[in-house]
DNA sequence: TTCCCAAGGTTGGCTGTACAACTCCAACTT
DNA sequence: AAGTTGGAGTTGTACAGCCAACCTTGGGAA
């Protein structure tokens, strides 16, 4: 259970994902009945259900109005924190990130840019060009675009770091949504250049737009991966639909 | 609002979906307080806040303690089924969907399908291939995986049926939760002749286990579409995350 | 045996209440 | 002019209760 500074059901939230990765229930096996899980933390049942909604959303458990909820899958399922940063999920599967910025600009914003970070004409945004790591091996080229105040925490920070969404959060830059739209791209110049692919060469594309509680576009990213080196995990329920398809540009 | 046999958070839900979607409140706009929607709409606030909940994991609407709403995108988001059913899909942007079925068997599933399907030795499966179209365009293959009471019914459906979906909701079969993977992969020699490609062509792999409110698989698919025909979209918020990457094997 | 039905268990949906945590803005102070 | 404070407004968290819808089970009826 831990930190009393969390909400109560994210603690309990929090306990039954490690229950169930834990294997406490099996899978496919049945979890306690809600009251039966109230009485035992010892909180409402209301609260139970909270704390049962985020797991469904992540799909770890089912519900089906009259019988008891079901175990899916006893898989961990990453944090929305480290599903964004490149650097926590490298670390998080054990392998060492690491990455350069090839190049910065700060530059007035072009018409897409004002479009996707929603921001008045003659705005600036600093545009990123970055290669990024495996165990020193490239497999990711990431183009961002920040508005100002965001680009220049990043301008501040080391060509070489290794994160920039640590410093942006220790700069209260928070990131609460995020919309991705995954494809496949073949390799430009750049591309080639710094992955060592041909010009041409398939590439798997994320464009993603994150913003902030507020609303505010906080970055506008495209990534490419080498084929092979990279997956996109998405669960989609009834409860939380969040995969969609969408007609190639 | 219409029907009355939907849960009044759900009707609220798709009222509150079709006001923002119309520009009601404007793109970076504010919602009205939950006190006064719930007043609105001669509800609890409780049952406000269910709505919101649906609209927030859509990525529609953020949220923030202290403050009101804000309207992330007024863009219409698919619904679950929409997302899950490619005829479903294509018709939702206005192409004409199609395909056939270019094999199917019944075979004793090996260890593989056994463990994704949860079977149980001995059982059998139905595999599924089948080429689908845009506007009479092979877009896409698809190779899926049926447990035998599933696949039965596929079996009896028309080889040029549009939609296998359609049959099994019919039957019964409801699938309420699917796991997505979704990366590049080379084209084999199937792929070559029903996509028109040549053999080691990047394709779009997107693979899927679907599973019912009990949390029985009902089938397990792989998708392998031309690059350009398609891209996935996701959602994913603090709220609701869903989205991972993961290692690609 | 097989089918049907009733009863109990379980989750879904909704209401109402209360307080905490936070944002925002205006008035005030320095 | 700049910073501080305070209050009103808003969402987050939690509790308690009620009934409906649905599933499962077991016993009775055919």
């Amino acid at each position: 259970m831990a930190d009393a500074r969390q909400a109560m059901y994210r603690q309990v939230a929090a306990d039954l994902r490690h229950a169930i990765t834990d294997g406490a229930y099996g899978s496919g096996g049945r979890l306690p009945a809600e009251s039966a899980l109230a009485e035992a933390y010892g909180v409402s049942r209301g609260t139970i259900r909270q704390a049962l909604s985020v797991l469904r959303a992540d799909g770890l458990v089912t519900s089906r109005r009259g019988t008891r909820r079901v175990v899916l899958g006893t898989a961990r399922v990453p944090t929305f924190r480290e599903s964004l940063s490149f650097t926590r999920w490298a670390r998080s599967i054990g392998e060492e990130p690491g990455g350069r910025v090839v190049d910065i600009a700060r530059v007035p914003a072009d018409e897409v840019e004002r479009e996707q970070l929603r921001l008045e004409a003659g705005d600036h945004v600093y545009r990123v060009l970055r290669v990024r790591t495996l165990s020193a091996v490239p497999v990711m080229v990431e183009r961002t675009v920040y508005p100002e105040r965001v680009g220049e925490i990043v301008a501040a920070c080391d060509p070489a770091a290794v994160s920039h969404t640590v410093p942006m959060e220790e700069r209260g830059v928070v990131i609460t949504d995020a919309h991705h739209t995954i494809d496949v791209t073949g390799a430009d110049e750049d591309d080639s250049r710094l992955l060592g692919c041909r010009v041409g060469d398939a590439l798997l594309r994320e464009r993603r737009r994150s913003t902030d509680p507020a609303g505010s576009p906080v970055e506008w990213a495209e990534d490419r991966y080498l084929p092979g080196t990279i997956a996109f995990a998405v669960h989609n329920s009834a409860a939380a639909s969040s995969l969609s398809r969408r007609p190639a540009l």
